[in-house]
DNA sequence: AATGAATGAGAGTTCATTCAT
DNA sequence: TATGAATGAACTCTCATTCAT
């Protein structure tokens, strides 16, 4: 599902189903963390007591609390990637598959606010981290746009421009209409109001 | 010049001259160590020596130091708000005017990256000062875009919307064409690809 | 070979051919380990992975870290006695001897620097041991004393003081010229020079 | 009194008398501990309760643990010389020298066993300071050795190896008649009889 | 006989904050 | 108004030891 390599333990060695499901323990417990209380704040005594281990425990499976963190961060980003692809190829023209990405992505956020909260932090914690998850998320953003220009779907632009335009766009809405509103997630009007702007951005027909 | 209330000391007692330029220095000081090493890593310590003063001396202006966090997100909201103002008012059309104070701000994140680097901290240090900076900046630009709307000169949309689409695009735009970018400055020609996408979103003939 | 007690497994039980080997394979980890890294940095996950065996198995051999500790003391200072007698004893008068017996204590702390290094921690990890070290190897030495004074071939001395003055030359000389010398073994220059004084000090014709 | 540098605080500061005092009661502190627990169970809650101060505390004076040590290599090996060396002076010949300065070692042992307990650990804790303390004690050793040969008071030998021998001589005999006797100084009897066999090591007339 | 996951106490160190001067 | 010594709680991380398998 991810594109993470199978999880070793921090000497290197393969994991044991018990050791596999520790692991796993850890590392929600560490998304819960971060995301509720930020980096800094999130201690190991924290996030094993949530695990349900003892502190020791965790230097098991992750060499230090930075690590955990970039751990996550890939995490993440696999997952919205394969989780906002996978939503958008269902449209049938580019405009289409664009609309359902961005309620894909906000779905998303609703689920795991973790992404936004965690992602926001890594700028300190984890600067190269940070720009490897945009660049990662730009990656196959920019190509299907390039492909949708020569097909005539969309306006010609620089096409890495628009994705950061696009990618912008997600984030800072998706915090004012989903993390930061009542019911967790985005209204209709909001989004309709939203597709307009998105639809004359892509300059579609 | 800000929008700021008179600073006080701790106490509330007024300033004196020696005092105020004490807090200045502070101030200055801090914004420079929380955009060099974020919230977490800035110390009181380091804080204080590079202002010059004994590390009691902190706390005659400021209560804590998520104290001077605050100070450092209003102070630089409504500076940024003032800069980008200014620039954007001398153009003749809406179009004109938002291409000039993108390039405001991307002026105004290059000499002053703590923008961006204080501002993204903010949600675990002080959650309800991100908020406020954001509300702040959107009041009087959707006020704008609603005008220009009613004069026709941009398409009709959510006026809401569409301003914190153009904030989302100027933060993520701004992150990696002035943060990331090896001069520290967006290029002409990126700026110009930029201004084609931002005509398309504002719906401009 | 040694006249350490036969080892067994830490609650008593005789050990087969495995165990005996397993256990060797542990003490001589341990005599790396605490010889390059000192007493507290060899860890116990250190001294098992040099020794190719699992961290619990350890304590099948023994009952803890300052255990493993002891038996190496007691083996090695077993391992240099006899190794000092037996090429001391080829030295047709005591002076000789002396000398021969200097000579194969260099030789054996260039190949067991461990001895020097594990010694000289033993005052606090188990003082008892140290204690018993030194007068174990002063208990024969003074015997040998005795008897060439008896015999005129040494001045007249208290024998248990010169023993342990010459257990100290030996010592520090040794650190010098072995342990802290760029080839790792005293130079034949050194060692006449120091063959002088110590025939001195025996009082030799 | 110690040819050690005035002492600062940790960030290079001159010290008031307050601080002057916290860290000497510091470093007394520390010496007790270290000699008497050694260096790894002298934890930094022990010496900074032993000096009736906070843990932070020790951290204004000291950059770490391994610091207070070296500094207490230092200040111990400066103290050792100066003691000695007064003493030894008062002597008319160097053999007397020889033998007054023995007797003030034994004293200054008998006093601060802290010398011989702490300078034992050095050499995994700070091996740069172990050789630095030897050599330091060995400088004015040498030389005053090799002036009395060539005033033919003792005889001939290589002033560096015999400088050592005799350093050996002190250290082990030290231990075993000061450090490890009931009453905690060497007895006269003790004492002429090392007399006879320090006179044949120099070979004096 | 051997494994290795789990434990938890305790280590050294940092740092926001206080307060006597 | 300014100082800087002192505080002590909290942090990350290590490690000898245990025990179910």
């Amino acid at each position: 599902m991810t594109d993470v390599a199978a999880p070793t333990s921090v000497d290197g060695r393969p994991l044991s189903r018990r050791g596999l499901d520790t692991r796993r323990r850890l590392l929600d417990a560490a998304e819960k963390c971060f995301s509720e209380l930020g980096y800094h704040d999130a201690s190991i005594v924290k996030i094993t007591e949530a695990a349900g281990v003892a502190q020791g425990t965790f230097y098991l499976y992750f060499a230090s609390k930075k690590d955990v963190f970039d751990e996550l961060v890939l995490d993440l980003n696999s997952r919205v990637r394969h989780y906002v692809n996978e939503r958008a190829q269902k449209g049938a023209t580019r405009v289409e598959q664009e609309l359902l990405g961005f309620r894909a992505y906000f779905d998303f956020t609703a689920e795991h606010p973790a992404l936004y909260r965690v992602i926001r932090q890594a700028e300190f914690v984890s600067p190269e981290f940070l720009k490897r998850h945009y660049e990662r998320f730009s990656e196959g953003y920019v190509e299907g746009l390039r492909a949708a220009m020569a097909r005539g779907e969309i306006a010609d632009a620089d096409p890495e421009m628009l994705t950061w335009a696009l990618m912008g766009i997600a984030e800072l809405v998706g915090m004012r209409t989903v993390l930061w509103s009542e019911n967790g997630s985005i209204s209709d009007d909001d989004l309709e109001a939203l597709a307009t702007i998105i639809e004359r951005t892509l300059g579609a027909a």
